[in-house]
DNA sequence: TAGATTGTTAATCGATTAACAATC
DNA sequence: TAGATTGTTAATCGATTAACAATC
C-alpha cells in the first residue's frame, strides 16, 4: 500500500509536529505541512487519508492527536532495540551515535569478530559475534544494523537473519537483497556521493 | 532527464561491471546486469539509451567500454575532493572511512568550530572552520560533506555555499533544502531506521 | 450564513515494462 | 541462414496533482 517515499514523507510530517509542538501550537493545516515538509498540500492530505487520518474541514488537524498517529505508525510508541553488527569504523559511531537514544532507538549491544574490540561492560557492549544468536532471543530483538566489510557482509546477512532478525540496515558497501519474510534497506555512502557528483555536474553543464 | 533512482542503477550496474573486470569477463548481456541490480533488462537497456550508450545487437555490451562510460558519467575518471564539516560521532567515522579512497573520493580536510577538535598534521587534517572558505577556494573543491548538530546545520549549510561548494551531502537530522544554483542531498539515520520499523511491522501484519 | 479547508475523485504526469522490428 | 539480443516505441502502471463537493 504506502511506499518508501510516502512513509519518508510521514517521518517528515512527523518531525515538523515535534517542532510545532515546543512552539505551543494547537492546531495545523495541511498547507503549513506541505511546506515544512516540501510537498504540495494534496500530497499531506492523500498520505494522511492512505492511513485513515482525518482532521477537521475547516480547522485543518490537532498537533498534538497527529503527532500521536504519526507516531504510532512510525513505531515511536515504544524503545526500538537494534543488534549492531561490526564495531569498526562506522559502527563504532552509530553504537554511540546520539540521536538515537533521543528518538526512541536504542543499540542493545556491537558485535564483532576481532576480539581486540570485545567490550562487554561498554555502554552498549561490544560481544562476540557468536554469542548473537543468543542475545537476540532471549532480548527479543528483531532488528539489526550491518556496518561490516564488503567482503564479510553476505554471510553476516545468513548469521542474522538466521538468529531471527527480521529487518537490516546494512551500511556495507554492498547492496544486500533481502529474502522471503525479511526487509534490508541498503545505504551506500559511495553511491550517495557519486549520485551528489553527478548531479553537481549536470547542474553545472546546464541541465 | 535521468533522475536520482536512474543515477543510483548505474551506479550498481557500475559495481557490478567491477566485479565482472576482475573476473575477466569480456563480454555482457543487459540480462546479467538487470540481475545484478535487480531491475529488468528493459529498465537497463532504457537506462543506458539516456545516455547514448550503445551495444552490439548480438553480442551485448563489452565490459571495459561500458566501465569507462559509466565511470565518466558518474565521475570516477578524476579524484573527486570533498570537505567535510563536523568533526563528532559521524564525522570522525567518514574523515577515516576506508572505502572512500578505494573509490576516488577523498576528504581533503576536516573542519571544526570546536578547538579541541582540531588537528592539523591529522591525515586528513582537521581545521578551523573558519578556514573553510579559503581553504575551498585554493583547492577548487565544490564538495562537502556535513556531520554537525541538527542545530548548527542550516548555518553551516549556509557558510559552506558561500564558500563556493555547489553539492553538499547532508549527515545532520534535519531536511536542508537546497537553494539555487546548489544540490543537497539528505542522509537521515533516524528516517531511515523509522522506514525499516515500519515495513518490518507491515510485513509481520502480513501486508 | 459566508468562508475556508478537508477528503476524495478524476486528470495528469512520469517511470517502468512489454513487445518487436532491426541487425549482428 | 537461423538465432539471439539490442534499441526503441507503445502500453501499462503507479504516484502526484488538480479540482471541487462536502462540511465545519
Amino acid at each position: 500500500m504506502a511506499n518508501r517515499s510516502c512513509i519518508i514523507r510521514l517521518s517528515r510530517y512527523k518531525n515538523a509536529l515535534n517542532r510545532l509542538k515546543t512552539l505551543n501550537f494547537v492546531r495545523v493545516f495541511s498547507d503549513n505541512l506541505a511546506d515544512a515538509a516540501g510537498v504540495t498540500a494534496a500530497q499531506v492530505r492523500k498520505d494522511f487519508s492512505l492511513f485513515g487520518i482525518t482532521g477537521n474541514r475547516r480547522g485543518g488537524y490537532k498537533v498534538d492527536e497527529l503527532a500521536d498517529q504519526l507516531n504510532k505508525i512510525l513505531g515511536k510508541e515504544q524503545l526500538q532495540e537494534f543488534v549492531l553488527i561490526g564495531v569498526g569504523n562506522m559502527g563504532r559511531a552509530l553504537l554511540h551515535y546520539p540521536g538515537f537514544e533521543r528518538s526512541g532507538i536504542s543499540i542493545a549491544a556491537g558485535f564483532e569478530i576481532d576480539p581486540v574490540k570485545y567490550n562487554p561492560d561498554g555502554k552498549p557492549p561490544v560481544l562476540p559475534l557468536e554469542n548473537l544468536a543468543e542475545f537476540v532471543k532471549s532480548r527479543n530483538i528483531t532488528l539489526a544494523i550491518i556496518a561490516v566489510p564488503d567482503y564479510a557482509a553476505q554471510q553476516v546477512l545468513g548469521l542474522v537473519l538466521a538468529a531471527g532478525i527480521k529487518g537490516v540496515l546494512n551500511f556495507a558497501p554492498i547492496c544486500l537483497k533481502a529474502p522471503n519474510g525479511s526487509i534490508v534497506n541498503n545505504i551506500n555512502l559511495e553511491t550517495e556521493l557519486e549520485n551528489l557528483i553527478y548531479f553537481v555536474n549536470a547542474h553545472e553543464n546546464g541541465n
